[in-house]
DNA sequence: AGTTTCTTGACTCTCATAGTCAAGAAAGCG
DNA sequence: CGCTTTCTTGACTATGAGAGTCAAGAAACT
């Protein structure tokens, strides 16, 4: 249960990519693929649909590529995720499980949970943005660089 | 994203009705179906399955049925949420997004936010009972029992 | 001109979830 | 006992979303 679909588990994973690449000129698709283990194709895809945001512009030619437009510390987890739940066809998480799906419209028992459950993780996700996961990342790299 | 199966929320519907339908006997399935609105044929496979735990009874014949052997208070909806997931085919909700679907096997920088949003999707689950949903709903009818 | 890259949108594939069905066994009733 | 009602079992089908692929074309730079 709970699943993160990997369309967005990806959307974050790119946008972390060139997070980490900003300043560096654009970086293409096929090195962020790589370097996240994310299908090619598919990642050309999800791209495309980020563009929709502004967070990300793309450049052509040979020095072509991605480039992420704010900065890290300005886009949220939570921004990501729901701009890809939009996109997707289905509207169906207003409430975790969405009202259309509670036979009772939104009138029983369960509805009060689903919804704290929903606001739970969505506090984790707000309050977690791009930079932080990069200094996640730097710290976990700086304790087994000690090691070395 | 974040999407509880159909089959999990009816396996909590179910005895959730069970519940309310303590003391009186056994209820039927097509009751339980009716009662919750869920499709008879599916009702029959998951409490099927419930049969296992031991909070549900069968008895068969014509004053037949199911009965909840034990305290509504007793079993939190996350006890049934993850007796629903094991049961699945599909182990891959060990923290939420599981280690196998990560490429970097756990170590990625998004690993503990997952865990913090499963844990506190948890918590929030296993804080509440049955008895605890059937109280919500009694404290509704009432709200609205005044307007009549 | 010629690479190299992004762009677009349609296309396929796969599989979990959802839901169905039918024949049979237990339990009680008359 | 024979009849009805109910659960029981397990195999079966359907559907849709998610995942991933592809190819032809357009921009940008050398």
């Amino acid at each position: 249960m709970a699943i993160v679909p990997k369309r967005n588990q990806y959307a974050l994973r790119a946008i972390f990519e060139l997070a980490k690449h900003q300043g560096k000129g654009p970086q293409k698709i096929s090195e962020i693929a790589r370097a996240q283990a994310i299908p090619l194709r598919f990642l050309e895809v999800i791209l495309g649909q980020l563009k929709g945001t502004g967070w990300v512009e793309s450049k052509r030619g040979f020095y072509g590529g991605y480039l992420l437009k704010c900065s890290p510390g300005d886009i949220t987890v939570g921004d990501v995720l729901r701009f890809m739940q939009g996109n997707a066809r289905t509207m169906d998480c207003v409430a975790c499980i969405s009202k259309h799906d509670c036979p009772f419209n939104g009138e029983c028992a369960f509805a009060s949970m689903w919804n704290k459950v929903n606001e739970a993780m969505f506090k984790i996700y707000d309050e977690t943005t791009i930079q932080d996961l990069i200094d996640k990342e730097r710290k976990k790299a700086g304790a087994s660089a000690k090691m070395v």
